[in-house]
DNA sequence: CTGCAATGTACCGTGCTACTGAACAGTATG
DNA sequence: CATACTGTTCAGTAGCACGGTACATTGCAG
């Protein structure tokens, strides 16, 4: 069996529970175990069972995935200079750093993940910053769109239904509905977002 | 602690590993643990540490995800600090354990991230093991994709030009255009998808 | 039929570790 | 000073994750 440091699952677990403004001991009571033993835990000299890992991701409010998940293969940022080739040079392929982004003063910057201009779509990667505020203003739209979110927390509301979206969690509307994001948490957010605009013979005019 | 039967992770442990075409012993032997440890657990009369638990998901490529997350009966006690679930009921957001996946022996997994089915469209979230074979056939079908590298490097080949795609790079196509991908790397490649299909006025046949 | 090699399983241990309980130090009240 | 929090330390224990071996079955070769 391959040995592997779980440490990271400690600073995690401490990491979310001040995010929640909780402590040491309140933790433990709502988790069933001891104090010291959380203590422990987080310190790196300790480790959860499955079952009382399962209580600290209920508690609160993280994904087991999010405690678990090794860390390291860091994702966008790390460039390995490869040569362009035919579909690189085809329009085909875009290296991560080419990627056109627009950033929008504090709020989330959007970079297309598209060579040239897309047909009725847009193929997007977004980043939010950490504890962007939330926007005064709904957006409506023609189309539909699908997102995923792939590190952090994103804050969603759609027609006034409000939800918290971790990695692994999508979503899927129509852009008509009225919606925005933002990011509460404080960690960066990275999403994959893809939007569809209006197919032929539907006509919803654009926000 | 919530008391809890952890029963259904051996289920879910033996589909996979049956799935997978392998051994008691032989899963044993992957994970470095004993054939009646294993045996025991996926009859409900053990349990895995996190440790093994981690090289089951690595040996069968499944994730921790689908082997921790509780099943379906719904929990309405347990749901203290989540906020309102809105967007989930009405099949908005999709979370990420609850994603229809579906596991192909050794080859790639694909989730399906949209709630219902959608019109037109697939949202897909593409898992492939470390070294998974290039196929033998290409193929073609009608409409467009767009997919994005999260983690990992996938080789792609389109029109016969290959390329490999790291964690950020992207790719869009017409899926008109023979095509075929694998995972050439030690490590598993983790990707989201987009596949478009033809739009009405377009007819290509579908392969 | 008799081996023989697979399969998964039952039983009996044991060493490790998840976890406890009590004590401890630090800081902020009053 | 006392009191009430905070997080931490440490010795100890109970339980379980795990190993080793033996066993019942099935299928195949001869």
């Amino acid at each position: 069996m391959v040995e592997q440091d779980w440490g990271f699952v400690g600073e995690r677990v401490r990491a979310a529970r001040e995010s929640a403004g909780m402590t040491v001991r309140e933790l433990a009571r709502r988790i069933g175990v001891s104090p010291s033993h959380v203590s422990q835990v987080e310190r790196g000299i300790g480790a959860f069972s499955v079952p009382a890992l399962y209580a600290v991701a209920r508690e609160l409010d993280v994904s087991m995935h999010a405690l678990l998940d090794p860390p390291g293969q860091e994702t966008a940022a790390t460039l390995v200079s490869r040569p362009a080739n035919d579909l690189v040079a085809a329009g085909i392929v875009q290296r991560a750093g080419d990627h056109p982004s627009i950033v929008l003063g504090s709020g989330p910057r959007w970079s297309r993940l598209t060579a040239g201009g897309e047909e009725n779509a847009e193929f997007l990667e977004v980043v939010y910053a950490p504890r962007t505020p939330r926007p005064a203003e709904e957006i409506r739209h023609g189309g539909r769109e699908y997102g995923i979110v792939i590190s952090g927390e994103l804050t969603v509301e759609v027609e006034g239904a409000t939800e918290i979206l971790g990695p692994g969690d999508s979503i899927v509307f129509d852009s008509t509905r009225p919606h925005r994001f933002w990011n509460d948490a404080d960690s960066e957010v990275r999403a994959i977002w893809f939007v569809r605009d209006t197919l032929p013979g539907e006509s919803v005019p654009h926000a």
